[in-house]
DNA sequence: AACTATTTATAAGA
DNA sequence: TTCTTATAAATAGTT
């Protein structure tokens, strides 16, 4: 449409290019607004010349970030989508995870027991015995190491192992979002018999 | 152009407008391709009808996420990239809180000493012992309410809150992210004494 | 979905 | 760039 017929191929010359870059640009911005306006529609129209100019035209009904999203909504294109959705979902675990944490440390130091029964309450007193008991020995182990006192009482403990085994329900939590750019992968288990994985 | 000029306002009869859409659609896309090809640009064009319905055309040279990645690198709209940072620094604060929690829980079994100096193992040597006695204290009270057992001793106890004032470090956590989809806002605090922020 | 009278877009030139 | 204009292309209304 013009003085004379063009092939549809390449513009080689850069100026001839660029100018009908330009007077087309026009024309397919007139095309999108007449087609948002008589038809009621959505238009995004987002272009970058060869060289690297940018132009968009986005229908006034809307924005390029709802056009974005009703695009991976409708497509099922996962270009942020999942990601996110990922993360969302790591966020709720971890808190969930935190929350049953400090659950057991308050109960370990004696607070929010009121939902245990009288059988938790005794498991639970004998748990912090015997670790206390652990940390008592190692304590004094320390002092003897610190002060020079040699083995004055042959004073044998349990490994800590032993106490622990069965003695606490601990939260192993690993990551599986590989997509996302940090690979953290939790702080790994604590011993086969206390790690207790959430998923 | 057409057999009579039209104005440019919405189409009202929903048959023609489809049809106009359905035409002028094929209009633009034909442009896009021309001006990809033309002028070896990169084109976007995504489109929504008013009825829903999706359609896009995107110059072969490139593709849709390439695009939105291109756009928001050259506009510098970040509506994602901020949330995703977001998102990143709650989950690196959360998994971080969630190893302390685990330390001290492992601590509180009698793991991971042996970083503690002697001074250290003393004082919560000392923590573990208060909290037991507690534990064990409301045991026997839930004892004596579960088995129907008065008052045989006068069993006085300090309150858990005494008890627990100065005994150990915990970790409370408030999430800042007020975009995000989700809003949790952490398990609160445990009492202002033992609420240690971290930011 | 085709047809075609007209309007619109634009290639080439200034 | 912008304007001009001859011509190609798109399309509104019709079948």
């Amino acid at each position: 449409m013009g003085r004379g017929k063009i092939e549809i191929k390449r513009i080689e010359n850069a100026t001839n290019r660029q100018v009908t870059y330009s007077k087309r640009r026009n024309g397919i911005f007139k095309k999108a607004q007449e087609l948002t306006v008589l038809c009621d529609a959505k238009v995004s129209l987002i272009m970058f010349s060869n060289t690297g100019k940018f132009h968009e035209f986005i229908s006034n009904s809307t924005s390029t970030k709802k056009m974005f999203d009703q695009y991976q909504k409708t497509t099922g294109t996962d270009i942020w989508a999942t990601h996110y959705a990922r993360m969302q979902e790591s966020l709720r675990k971890l808190k969930e995870i935190n929350n049953k944490l400090r659950r057991e440390i308050r109960q370990r130091i004696g607070e929010d027991l009121e939902g245990l029964s009288f059988e938790e309450m005794r498991n639970l007193e004998q748990k912090m015995t015997a670790a206390v008991e652990v940390v008592r020995e190692r304590k004094e182990s320390k002092y003897e190491d610190s002060y020079g006192l040699v083995d004055n009482g042959a004073a044998e403990y349990e490994s800590p192992v032993t106490v622990a085994n069965g003695a606490t329900n601990l939260y192993a939590f690993r990551l599986h979002n590989q997509n996302l750019h940090h690979h953290h992968h939790g702080a790994g288990s604590f011993g086969s018999s206390n790690n207790l994985r959430l998923n």
